[in-house]
DNA sequence: CCATTTTATCTTGATGTCAAGATAACCGCA
DNA sequence: TGCGGTTATCTTGACATCAAGATAAAATGG
């Protein structure tokens, strides 16, 4: 609909002055980005999940049996508030695919663990997940993703120095 | 904190089958997708905008004078619903950085004009804008930006089609 | 010229998120 | 033992967004 060089173009209309270079690049992966997003949160629905809660679970699935983790290192690992993790525990328990389970060693914390529909649901959808994303990324030759991999990898480092 | 080598290794023990070369470049570009837009937001707030009112002036500002576009217009090129736009629109009116003028030629619709105040702030933050998405990239060459650029855009031609 | 369809904008109610703060339990040290 | 600081989780209120539908004006086409 519309592109991002034509975006440029205005802006060397209106304001010459400005380097939009950045801009290109910087727009481009946000965009790419926001597109991705919305195709794997396709998938998501079909099996009756948000994006949010796909990402809880499968956090849980990829941690192993037996499928338990804090609400304090699934934020950590998902960069989201307490009180936004908090929220989507208590989604996901209603739902019946998570149970909190009480630590006997600290009482403040708890454990989130997949219940068996919980497992069911999120192995079914983590499959499906993983052929979309290869879908996904089909017009990309190995070497491309290779490519990419490293030169957003020297991007990345540059903003994760914490 | 985590990286997404190590979340693939985790995979790579619970689900030895899946196939996870294209989550790992996903991953990637979301990522940095999450990373520039939180410190793009940050210069947004430092000239009293958010991303979204800044996506909404800068728009106006790169269309050139008058700097009025419909609120069709810009919810088309900023792929968020008619109610989204709405809102928006009333936060930058009751800032008085826009005002909604009426369309004599068609009075279903309206143009929002940049108001004097408005311009000077936008051209003000857009200058800022540019000057730290070049620090953003600054860890990348030339030729990297370009190299990125490309592959970049034969992933977006894929999923941009309709 | 009227009825129907389309277009442009706004309204409403639900949801997911955050920031800030509350609550409760743990820890270290006197 | 007990007190101050820290940690883990939850609560609250505000906000941006969306989907669906309401409203009003314009375009279409018999």
């Amino acid at each position: 609909m519309f592109n991002i060089e034509d975006i440029r173009a205005q802006w060397a209309k209106q304001r010459p002055d400005i380097d939009t270079a950045p801009m290109a690049t910087i727009g481009r992966v946000v965009r790419l980005s926001a597109l991705l997003c919305e195709q794997m949160s396709k998938t998501h629905e079909k099996h009756g999940l948000n994006s949010a809660s796909f990402d809880v679970l499968a956090t849980l699935l990829r941690s192993g049996p037996p499928y338990a983790l804090s609400p304090n290192d699934l934020l950590a690992t998902m960069m989201v508030t307490s009180g936004t993790m908090t929220n989507r525990i208590d989604q996901l328990e209603k739902d019946g695919l998570v149970e909190r389970v009480r630590n006997p060693k600290d009482r403040r914390s708890v454990f989130v663990q997949l219940t068996e529909t919980g497992r069911k649901i999120i192995d079914a959808a983590v499959t499906d997940h993983v052929m979309v994303q290869r879908n996904l990324v089909e017009g990309l030759s190995d070497e491309d993703l290779a490519t990419l991999n490293g030169i957003l990898d020297k991007g990345l480092a540059a903003l994760s120095q914490d």
